[in-house]
DNA sequence: GTACTGTGTTGCAGATTCGTGACAACTCTG
DNA sequence: CAGAGTTGTCACGAATCTGCAACACAGTAC
């Protein structure tokens, strides 16, 4: 998964780096604004995943900002908290009116914060479409990490079917050992290679019944392979 | 969209005709109660789609009336503002304490109350329009909060109708404990993961005597799922 | 053919993850 | 204020998964 990126539009310095820092170190990029002139400069040069605002901005309020991001086609389904002083709070309801996803109360810790962007990321994913992937017949369907063959569901245990995920977004290509290690197992585990060739055989095994385990490869010296073509 | 229905109790008059004027002109369909009896009368014969309370009401305390709102099964769902004078300021408190759902600082400007009403509308689920779900038999309605099979009702109780509430508007996908914690608890509550698995376990038992916990599936290894499908 | 390297297959013990009942704290109701 | 219902935790056992080692087998080089 890519870094999500965050805009942060906050004219107090300080402040603005702090949150920067916690979010940079939470895995995030980070792009800073101090106001909405900048912000927008910001926006027409890349496309954060979502924007941190603080309420109070010298040049235009918070509010206007978001306000006007969700007029714009564009930018409406940027996600968008609003960072609003406790005295400020009776206003959160105009924040909320304003199309703000939600709002965290200053001050606040970078673990509620934190929380809050994860949420909102997370929401904003849609929900309704699901990526379906398909190789004659066999369905691969993400979004309920099932997958299936006509009417009935091919039976993966968890590694298992991250394997067949990420066999099926990347077809057709030789991995090693060491990098589907990498890539399903994540980086930082250390586990035997010939691990892999046991999930290998548990993955064609259940593909087996289907007749579908002819589309995972051994390249001899180098790999596994995903691949409809059975050459 | 039907016309959204407003009930405003207020004993002075001048101010509750300014209100309905600008309600009425903003679209809203609006009826007028002076004192806690009439809108009880009122409420008695319509169901409005939202309060407005003054705070201090000759007979008893718009705190009362909203108390006895939300004390009330029927009217529980029913959003209502309070409208507090400056002066009463320190009772806001109180105010949400007794229920209500916002309240509003005379003197307010027409646009504020509007934003207001329309920010807690929104959040408040539509009533009267009973929105109809089913599964296979197994009906959710949004509108009474109950779940039915047939003419019979299961029972659940307030957690476990959010959780198949939930589920039951976003079918046939995978949702990790966090993911459930967030969208069915709300954002900023702490409570432990496995908690998810107690409810669960709650509402498959509920589900169970009609046959229909087989639609809350376990996914190891990454949260649950609710599917029609059982294959 | 023989030696050697790389891959398939199997069984298992330890580790994870889940289901479930019990329980104390709490809230709502009457 | 008592009783009923609800909620979040915990602990324990059951179910399942995982990584490994050991052996079987296949392909390759000589």
């Amino acid at each position: 998964m890519p870094a999500k990126q965050v805009l942060i539009v906050e004219d107090e310095r300080p402040i603005r780096e702090m949150i920067a820092f916690g979010l940079k170190r939470a895995g995030f990029e980070v792009r800073e604004a101090e106001d909405c002139r900048s912000a927008r400069a910001a926006l027409a040069d890349t496309r954060p995943d979502l924007v941190l605002v603080d309420w109070m901005l010298p040049d235009m309020s918070g509010l206007e900002l978001t306000r006007a991001l969700k007029r714009d086609r564009e930018t409406r389904e940027l996600p968008v908290i609003m960072l609003t002083a406790r005295a400020e709070e009776g206003d959160k309801v105009a924040g909320l009116e304003g199309g703000a996803d939600d709002y965290v109360t200053k001050p606040f810790s970078p673990r509620e914060l934190l929380a809050r962007i994860n949420a909102v990321l997370r929401r904003s994913t849609p929900s309704g479409v699901d990526e379906l992937i398909e190789f004659e017949g066999l369905v691969l369907d993400q979004g309920s990490h099932r997958v299936m063959v006509g009417p009935r569901t091919v039976g993966l245990g968890p590694t298992e079917y991250r394997m067949l995920e990420f066999f099926m977004t990347h077809p057709e290509r030789v991995y090693t050992r060491d990098q589907l290690l990498d890539r399903i197992w994540g980086g930082n585990v250390y586990v035997e290679e010939r691990t892999i060739d046991v999930h290998i055989r548990r993955l064609r095994k259940a593909l087996e019944e289907f007749g579908y385990d002819r589309f995972v490869q051994t390249v001899r010296g180098s790999g596994y392979r995903f691949s409809a073509r059975t050459v």
